[in-house]
DNA sequence: CACGAACCGGAGCCCCTCTCCGCACCTTAT
DNA sequence: ATAAGGTGCGGAGAGGGGCTCCGGTTCGTG
């Protein structure tokens, strides 16, 4: 995976500004940020960008490869922290408030994540995935989580709630307030 | 609303055919669905069709709008035939699959539903928020829904539902699947 | 210092959105 | 039926974004 041969400086320079400056478009203007604009804004032409990142959705995933680590080591932290239906829990608060405050996160991580058969499986995918699962078995074992559902039922339904919620425009508040109704059901 | 004089007859002719077509080039594509390929499968000039219908988000109501009425009265009909809380059940799952058949639907119906302080409350939107309110209201009297959620939160929920269902790829039945979680909670 | 390779960048092509206006067709009155 | 008028048609074209290609520049190395 790394360069045999480590990038040149000016190459390495370029592709460390353009990520920085993509993250950004994306959080801001979602998936569909205009891509010569994020090369203009990071000082390179637009050969550039598509030299480093062939397609829209490479530069969306190398944008956000930290955060989605930074995710996953978080569902391991947590489940030090607390009993395992409240670290799944905390877990899934913090992944939606990250969905809508960077909405390309949302857009990277749904097919990557909650795709059973996908030809395109990405590795950050995979680690959201595998940190899920544990959480997710550790609360069955516990007793706080219905035994039928599988990881990526979660990660889907995740999913839909930080989608609910932005529809509120709220922020954090939203996102907590629907992902309790998940847990306790609509019924009294 | 009506026009004091009627349409021509070339343009009502015109007009029909692109909302039939613009209704099954957003179900394939989605909202973003090429205009000018939409007006050249109706057989008319791409002017034509902005005359007609000034933004993207007129025509993809124009095309619904027919869709959205059915909905709307089949909350009454149900209502008739079922109990309150199974009713708004089998209505929400309607919904939802109606929702990820017809992919600009969802477009359409997120935020003209669900935004509180709406500056351009379609009336669309309108009539599916009073069709959702009079199920709520119902189920919550029978006491099979719980007292603090609102009509809006309900269609939002539904919403988010239905985008995690298309996420499976799943027909109608990854809906009903979390449609039933939503209703019953994630715990045991 | 000089050479070759790696890398840069923007000109250019294609596709999509949206506007504008000369022309064709429909309606209505005779 | 026919002519007058005005309504509606349609496609050319401007503007902008995605993506490619290749001449020129800059970097690393002997």
């Amino acid at each position: 995976m790394a360069q045999v041969r480590p990038m040149r400086a000016d190459a390495r320079r370029n592709y460390e500004r353009l990520l920085k400056v993509a993250a950004e478009a994306f959080a801001e203007h979602g998936e569909g940020a205009s891509l010569d604009d994020i090369a203009k804004r990071a000082g390179v032409g637009s050969g550039t960008l598509y030299r480093h990142f062939p397609t829209r959705h490479a530069l969306l995933e190398a944008a956000y490869l930290d955060r989605i680590e930074a995710i996953a080591a978080r569902a391991d932290e947590l489940a030090a922290e607390l009993p395992p239906g409240e670290a799944l829990g905390e877990w899934l608060y913090e992944l939606g408030a990250g969905m809508v405050r960077m909405r390309g996160l949302r857009a990277l991580l749904g097919p990557a994540v909650t795709q059973t058969g996908s030809t395109v499986a990405t590795a950050c995918g995979d680690s959201v995935k595998s940190a899920a699962g544990r959480l997710v078995r550790a609360a069955q074992e516990e007793g706080t989580l219905r035994r039928d559902v599988e990881p990526v039922d979660v990660l889907r339904l995740a999913h839909g709630v930080s989608t609910a919620a932005e529809l509120a425009d709220g922020e954090g508040e939203h996102i907590r307030r629907y992902l309790t109704l998940l847990t306790e059901g609509l019924r009294p």
